[in-house]
RNA sequence: GGAGAGGUGGCCGAGUGGUCGAAGGCGCACGCCUGGAAAGUGUGUAUACACCAAAAGUGUAUCCAGGGUUCGAAUCCCUGUCUCUCCGCCA
């Protein structure tokens, strides 16, 4: 959520900004409705006022004549609040919601565009030159009987799989080697409910129902199966205000994460790289504002430790506006080399989400002259299972279609390659 | 799942429908006291929004949430929610 104050003052900036996302929002528009629920609200305050000055003349005692002809006064105003009430409400309301489609800011030296206008920074690691012909993830996986989509349909639908055999291991290796290089740099490892409240779901910036979204709901209750666990520990910290000393907090979550991909079908989305269902650890900062684009920096910095120690070759993008969703003020994505679909493809996404977030989660801190700010939230990928999986297998693979290990991972499994049966 | 009890300020805790933004205590801040500290003592101590150039001040809202009754609700009614206790079920 975007502060309408200073919206005020900078709206053409926004306007602008809003194209640059390629966002049809009128800024304006909402300017005027915030002005006309002011008004609207001045307006109560002052009926309000009266009515509680006529209440309070109540108090004492007073012939039956006197307190009679307050009573219908008091009715009177009654009345006209009731009316009034209706009419802000129903201007609040839409005021409230055109505020919240309203993005994030972007970054001053974020790229302008769609998706192909992301720049990319930097390429590291060797691309591996194959003498034998290259197979996808899923034929490595099947062969190894790794894999299993068609009891995952059967059981669940589309999108659905089982992990068998190496590959069930593989995500335990993974998300442990995750978890303990995330609590090395000094994150504290959550395993958080991989269900969260529709408010909370909103609060981080996700839309929970409605046609495009990609968060599934429970039927009849309050609830939604969350699509990152960036959801539960920002939620976790919902109406909260830190000391400034108790600033930076680093936190890190496991989760399973569930996204319904509505509108994806087909696109990019063979095997395990779009799946309903996924496990996922999650960097997550909450810090000062002059201290968040040097956690953006940090949080790079891990992803590209972890991507190297993990030998996965990759490349890292700078991601441009139309692309950044609207929380992010600026993000940047790591993509792997994926030999089984010839190209890069992201494993990663960290953004600095500023205050966009803890507006919406009401997370504040005290500074040291004991004002009360809304604190910055980051957050970044340590390790999205499905997809390193994939990066592993293909990048990995060898002629007898055995696929080596990364050296970390060998303690985590106790083995050093997956052979054939 | 059944039965009951309860959600009041940073915390504990009082609160007959009007004098309640809310007693009292703790904590915290500042002062006095002291050689210094403790004890004692005095004062202050919520948030959001709006008006105001700003401060001061004023108004409105907030006693879990949402509705309702009433001229007037922390207080009465309904619904939801959360916590606790007991019973049942269960890995």
């Amino acid at each position: 959520m975007i502060d309408i104050k200073k919206l005020i003052t900078n709206a053409e900036e926004m306007q602008q900004n809003c194209i640059n996302r390629h966002l049809d929002i009128d800024i304006k528009q909402v300017i005027t409705l915030y002005e006309q629920q002011k008004g609207l609200k001045q307006e109560l305050d002052q009926l309000r006022a009266k009515r509680n000055e006529v209440a309070q003349s109540m108090k004492g005692k007073m012939s039956p004549e006197e307190r009679s002809v307050l009573i219908e006064k008091g009715k009177a105003l009654k009345e006209e609040l009731g009316e009034k009430e209706e009419g802000y409400k129903e201007v609040k309301e839409e005021y409230q919601t055109q505020l919240l489609q309203i993005p994030n800011y972007t970054a001053p030296d974020s790229p302008i565009g769609g998706e192909e206008d992301s720049t990319e920074l930097k390429r590291v690691g060797e691309i591996r030159k194959f003498d034998f012909p290259v197979k996808d993830h899923l034929e490595i996986g099947y062969a190894l009987d790794l894999l299993d989509f068609e009891a995952g349909a059967k059981v669940a639908g589309q999108k659905f799989y089982f992990l068998k055999n190496e590959a069930v291991l593989l995500e335990l290796a993974l998300v442990q080697y995750a978890i303990k290089k995330v609590m090395s740099k000094g994150f504290i490892p959550h395993i958080t409910p991989d269900m969260a409240r529709t408010s909370v779901v909103e609060g981080i910036g996700f839309n929970p129902r409605g046609e495009s979204t990609n968060i599934y709901s429970i039927e009849n209750q309050d609830l939604c199966m969350i699509g990152t666990s960036e959801i539960t520990l920002g939620g976790k910290y919902a109406d909260t205000i830190f000391k400034e000393e108790e600033l930076p907090l680093k936190v890190a979550g496991f989760s399973h994460c569930f996204r319904t991909e509505a509108g994806g079908a087909g696109r990019e989305s063979k095997g395990l790289y779009r799946v309903h269902q996924f496990s996922k650890v999650e960097m997550f900062a909450i810090c000062k504002p002059e201290d968040a684009e040097g956690f953006l920096e940090d949080f790079l910095k891990i992803e590209e430790e972890i991507c190297q120690e993990l030998n996965i070759p990759y490349r890292v993008l700078d991601i441009a506006s139309a692309d950044l969703g609207n929380p992010a003020y600026k993000k940047y994505d790591i993509e792997a080399w994926l030999p089984g679909r010839d190209k890069y493809g992201e494993i990663t996404s960290t953004s600095n989400c500023t205050d966009y977030q803890s507006r919406r989660l009401n997370i504040k801190y005290k500074n040291k002259d004991n004002e009360t700010k809304f604190v910055y939230m980051l957050n970044g990928t340590a390790i999205a299972v499905p997809r390193i999986i994939i990066s592993i297998l293909e990048n990995f693979q060898n002629e007898d279609g055995s696929v080596d290990l990364p050296e970390v991972l060998h303690p985590y499994m106790g083995m050093k390659k997956i052979e054939r049966k």
